[in-house]
DNA sequence: TTTT
DNA sequence: TTTT
C-alpha cells in the first residue's frame, strides 16, 4: 500500500544514461548513505556505508543527466523495486533497486563540478539547448531556482523530456481555493 | 525544497464537504495522532494526542466524502501550508493545514461503518453512482481495489472528478522499462 | 546520510521467531506492498504486489511475535541493509532487508487474528506473561493503548525485553520545557 | 499514531539558542521550504515559499548552535506539535512547531559559514571545548563526521549535552545478528 | 506469501 | 564507488 524509500547521500559516480528507441531516456546512479553504529556492549561506534542502486526514468533521468556528478549529494524519494534476471552463467538472479519519484540537488550550485554539461553523448537534450533566453531548469538550483523534478505523475500527453512542469504537485493558489 | 508530511491516525468526525462554483470538490477532516510520551526525571508517561487539519482536493476529496467516517484509520501524505484569515472580530488570524497529496484507508473494509455510501448532500458524485457494473473505487479499499488518490500530478486535461488515474505513479512495466 | 523507508502492507505469514543464545530475540517478517500501475500509451493499469523481508529485533520483535499474525496490516520504518551470504552451492548471494526502526499495527484490534497469543515457543515472554493484571501493551491496540515500540534508542541500561519505554521519543511536556 | 514531518531547506536566521536553569539546552529555527506550484488552467507556474518553525532540544540544539546559520541548508525529520500561548493583548493564540528528532547538515563544509564557531554566549559547550584532542562532532559534517544527531530515544542515565551517542539506532554488525 |  |  505504502512503498517508500528516502535517501539523502553521496553519488559514487557520474550517472549511466541510456536513451531507449522509443525515445524515453533513463539513468542509473549508485548512493551512498553512511551513517554510525553503536555497539551497546563495547560502547563503541563506528561507520557503516550502504550502497543504493536508484533508476530515474524520463525527465528525472534528463536532471540528473545534466546535474548530477560523482560526489553530488542527492534526495531520493522513490519505490523499492525488486527485479529478477539471468546472470552470464544462466543463473536468476534477484536483485533490488529504488524507482525514483523524486529528485533534488543538495547543497549549493558550486557544490557541484560542472553542473550544466551534460555528459550523455546522446544528444538528449536538444529541447533545452536552444534556448539560452530562458534556462530549463533556472540555470542551477538551491534555494530559488531549483534543478529538481517530482516525477510519477499521470502525464498523458506530455512528450518526454519537456520541460514543462518541472516539479509535479498543484495548482495556483490563486485560481484554487488552497 | 522538501515540505512533507505524513500521518496515520483516526479521524475525529465525518469530512467536510463543499463543492466550489467551478464544480472542484473539497474536503476538510480531523486526525488525531496519539504518542506516548515519557518524562525521564519521573519515569512516567503518558499519552498526548495532537490534532491535525487535513484539506483535501478533488479526487481525495472524492474518495474522503466515500470512505472516511469519524473513526476511520487513516494513511495522509501532504505538505505545510500555513494560511492568514481574519476572523470575526477583524483579527488576523493564521493556521496551518495539511495539504493532501495522498490518502489511504487502513484496516479492513469492515472496520468503515458504512463506507461507500457517500455523506455529503450535494450530489457531486454523478460520475460514480451511475455505473454499477464498473465501480469507480472497487466497492471497496484495502490494496487491490482500492479507495486511494495520490494527488498533486500536473494533469491538464483531466476534467475534476473523473475517476481516472486514481493512484498516480507510473507506468506498466510490461511496456515501459522498470 | 539518510537511509529511511516506509511501508505499510499485510504480512504474508506469521513472524518468524527467534532469540539468540545472548538472549536477544529477532522476528523476520514479510511484507507485500500492492500499488496500480499505469500505462499511459495503453491507458490501462494493473496491480503490482513487492514483497519486503523486514527483520525486527528486541522489543520490535517481542511485539512481532506477540501481535503480527498472516494478514496483518502494519506500518513499518527501517532502513535498506544489504547483506552478503553464501548459498549452499557455495555461491556468493547478496540480499536486502529492511532493519525496522519503528512498527506499529494498524487497523483495529479485531482486525488481528489471536492477536496476544504468542507464536514463539521459545517462551521469551516471561516479563510479560506473568503479568495478568497489567497488559504490557495495554491489551490492544489502536487509538489508545497501542500496540507498537520505536526501536533504535541508544539505551544501554534497559534489558532486552523489559516492557519498559515502549515508545520511544521524549518526555514529559509538563516538566520539559516542549 | 504517525506523525511524522521531513523537512529540507534553507534557515532563515541564525539560531536562537536558550539555556534553561535545568541546564537543558534549546534552539530555534526558521526553515524555508520553497516549491514550485502550478496552475492547471493559466499553464503558469510561481514559487510559494513556506516557513516552518522547528523547535530543538539538547544535543540537536547543541548541534544547531555550532553548525546552523543563516542559509544553512538541513534536513529536518520531526513531529508536529501545537502549542497555545496568550498574546501581550491577554488573547489566547495557538501556533503549531516542529519538534525535531533528528538533523543533519547538508551541502559540504564550505558551505557554511562559521560552521564550528557557536553563536551563544551562554557557554553551553563546556563540555565540548575542553577537548581539543578530541573533537565531538568532527569539526565538520557530511557523511563521515557527521554533525547530527537523532535525537529522541529513551535516554534516563545520559546527562544533558553529554557527547555520547550522537546518532542514535542501533549496535555494531559485527557483535549484534545484523 | 498478504490484502480486496 | 561517495562524502568527511
Amino acid at each position: 500500500m505504502i512503498n517508500k524509500v528516502i535517501l539523502i547521500g553521496n553519488v559514487g559516480a557520474d550517472p549511466e544514461i541510456r536513451t531507449l528507441e522509443s525515445g524515453v531516456k533513463m539513468a542509473r546512479i549508485r548512493v551512498a548513505t553512511t551513517e554510525r553504529i553503536y555497539n551497546r556492549e563495547a560502547q563503541e561506534s563506528r561507520d557503516h556505508t550502504e550502497w543504493h542502486s536508484v533508476v530515474l526514468w524520463r525527465n528525472l533521468a534528463d536532471v540528473a543527466d545534466r546535474f548530477i556528478r560523482k560526489g553530488s549529494q542527492v534526495y531520493i524519494e522513490g519505490r523499492l523495486r525488486s527485479r529478477e534476471w539471468t546472470d552470464q552463467q544462466g543463473v536468476k538472479r534477484y536483485s533490488i533497486e529504488i524507482l525514483a519519484d523524486d529528485l533534488k540537488m543538495l547543497g549549493r550550485r558550486s557544490d557541484n563540478p560542472s553542473a550544466g554539461q551534460p555528459l550523455s553523448p546522446q544528444g538528449g537534450q536538444q529541447g533545452y539547448g536552444g534556448q539560452p533566453s530562458q534556462p530549463a531548469y533556472g540555470g542551477g538550483y538551491g534555494q530559488g531556482g531549483n534543478a529538481s523534478y517530482s516525477g510519477g505523475g499521470y502525464q498523458p500527453q506530455q512528450p518526454a523530456q519537456t520541460p514543462a512542469a518541472p516539479e509535479v504537485n498543484l495548482d495556483d493558489p490563486d485560481d484554487l481555493p488552497f
